[in-house]
RNA sequence: GGGCCGAUAGCUCAGCCCGGCAGAGCGUCUGGCUUUUAACCAGACGGCCAUGGGUUCAAAUCCCAUUCGGCCCGCCA
């Protein structure tokens, strides 16, 4: 077989050159190529779900730029059946909700049919189906990827799936057979089809006979095991179409390859030894097509913990940019596919200061390691359009300018610490700023030490003598002189040292004053940037 | 039980294909900038490369075994 695994271990300053190389070696020259992806629409799509679409995104992308026609589709599993109840969802606006927030009976009672056949819980879209492939389209669109996306249930309906269904049970028991080397259940009662049920709309199990050349099957609904529950079976008798009805999954995956013409295709890591190794057998032997190129991903965790949708330990493609830059999300995706990795919410601020280092490599503003420069130069172009004028302010510092709302306070604290150059145009400091928001979400999502604010109030302090003199008196010195923000720094220390006061006690004084906090930003640029008035009346400790 | 993938500095990760001085960033510490403050500069500390064997002049790298973590071996996807 081939084995899955094997694409990132050539040395290739991305990954994606590997699987593209490969890509070629399988296609005929001027053939459209396509790329596809695939999964479930059965609850929130998260941002691990995510690697589906961004792998495939960036082999379509060298390979376009490699100069062939590329097409990245993406299958969207909704004929498969509900099996569980998630414990939560999510509304289009990119808001999770709970399970309780909704009608969940009305769910409830809809187990065992396929999602498009469940109503949106939400009222929004035709299907539940329908609902969470919405959701899957916004996250491409904010990712920036192309994709035409695929209904499964489209597929069965419009007769798309007729001839590889059909020629699949015209050769059942062949099927059996391969299947019966992967799978121990594997009866001689198997049919690789299951009817949806015209009376209660279950995707049934029980196929009593095949008409291949008529292209229908006898169904009875019987139980079903789901979830580890059991679902009902209505005990109705009838006929199904091949439209009406589902391949199982383990034929279903070789039968989009073989209908939709799939060159290459990114899976996670729960596929490489269970559905990959028969699907492929299933390809060659049973249809005779030739499998795509594999390639296995490893799978993301979230804060150190497993994705769960069931579980609802999810975060959102549209949650995340709120908190990132899109490139920066793209930059994450560039990445070694083969690794295990965390998405750490909390630690956000490292993969943008990666990021930022990765791109000033790629510009050559920064020195590095022969490796890393060579994987900036080449992946750097696929994450972003390469923008030299761009100006990037760290994370971090980004943050710390979340304490204002101000604009014009923001860029001008921005300056004075040498953030932004003097000569920056208005564009450049406006995209600069634009991170402002981002990290300020971060800030406040994570309750960090980032996460402060100038208080627009006096805050209640208690000063001795010696330190309200020395306020007073350093509120006198910024009236008069004016001072710019080292000046100013400067003097802080010099007003400390006159009136006994220890420095670090003064300083924490000015934080508590300004930000109700004990620490905070370089001090001196910091109040040179706020308001004048404001500064000198704060410092007498009016209201 | 059988199979697959992973493990490198406190953290995030390169390096492994094709053996040749153990690397980067961040963090920490020290020093400097007239100055403890989420600024800057310089430097230092930090490693049984999961463990044990083997091959080799030489192993993070190749081979074998083991440990730990994840996954697969469902008429699930």
């Amino acid at each position: 077989m081939t084995s899955p695994h094997t694409l990132a271990d050539r040395q290739y300053d991305f990954w994606a050159d590997a699987a593209a190389d490969a890509v070629e070696e399988r296609v005929e020259a001027g053939e459209e190529i396509v790329i596809k992806g695939g999964i479930s629409p059965s609850g929130v799509p998260h941002f691990g779900n995510m690697n589906e679409l961004m792998r495939g995104h960036f082999v379509a992308e060298v390979l376009r730029e490699r100069g062939h026609d590329v097409r990245q589709v993406f299958t969207t599993d909704d004929r498969d059946p509900l099996r569980k109840l998630p414990r939560k969802l999510a509304d289009l606006d990119g808001n999770i909700v709970g399970l309780g927030e909704v009608d969940a009976s009305a769910l409830g009672t809809n187990l065992g049919r396929p999602y498009t056949d469940i109503p949106d819980p939400f009222g929004c879209c035709d299907s539940y189906g329908d609902h969470f492939s919405e959701i899957i389209r916004q996250s491409a669109d904010l990712l920036g990827i192309d994709l035409d996306i695929r209904s499964n249930t489209d597929l069965y309906e419009s007769g798309a799936f007729e001839d590889v269904t059909r020629h699949i049970l015209a050769h059942a028991d062949e099927a059996r057979e391969i299947l019966g080397e992967y799978q121990d259940k594997v009866d001689a009662s198997y049919v690789p089809f299951n009817p949806i049920c015209a009376e209660c709309g279950t995707v049934t199990e029980t196929v009593t006979s095949i008409d291949a050349v008529a292209g229908t099957v006898e169904y009875r609904c019987t139980d079903i095991e789901a979830g580890g529950q059991t679902i009902e079976g209505c005990g109705h008798e009838g006929t199904a179409t091949l439209r009406e009805g589902k391949l199982p999954w383990r034929f279903e995956w070789p039968a989009q390859w073989q209908t939709l013409d799939v060159d290459f295709e990114p899976f996670g890591k729960d596929h490489a030894e269970g559905s990959w190794p028969s699907g492929e057998h299933i390809a060659r032997s049973l249809l005779g097509n030739e499998p795509p190129v594999p390639m296995v991903y490893e799978w993301f965790t979230l804060d150190g913990e497993a994705f769960s949708s069931s579980a609802g330990n999810v975060v959102m493609v549209s949650e995340v940019l709120e908190l990132l830059e899109p490139e920066v999300v793209r930059y994450f995706f560039t990445k070694d596919p083969k690794r295990a990795r965390d998405f750490s919410i909390e630690r956000l601020d490292q993969l943008v200061d990666e990021f930022d280092r990765f791109e000033r490599l790629y510009f050559g503003e920064e020195d590095g390691g022969e490796t890393e420069t060579a994987r900036a130069e080449r992946a750097y172009p696929f994450v972003t359009d390469p923008d030299a004028a761009r100006i990037r302010i760290p994370y971090t510092f980004a943050a710390v300018l979340g304490m204002t709302d101000d604009d014009e306070l923001r860029a001008t604290m921005a300056r004075r610490s040498g953030h932004l150059p003097e000569d920056a145009s208005d564009e450049q400091v406006e995209r600069a700023l634009g991170r402002v928001e981002k990290a300020r979400a971060w800030a406040v999502r994570t309750d960090n030490e980032y996460n402060y604010r100038l208080a627009e109030e006096l805050p209640e302090v208690a000063f001795d003598d010696a330190t309200t003199n020395a306020l007073a008196d350093l509120a006198d010195y910024v009236e008069t002189e004016r001072p710019d923000g080292e000046t100013l720094h400067e003097e802080i220390f010099e007003t400390a040292r006159d009136h006994g006061v220890e420095v670090g006690d003064f300083f924490t004084a000015g934080y508590r004053l300004f930000l109700d906090e004990q620490q905070g930003p370089r001090l001196g640029p910091f109040l040179a940037a706020l308001d004048r008035t404001f500064v000198t009346e704060r410092l007498r400790l009016r209201e």
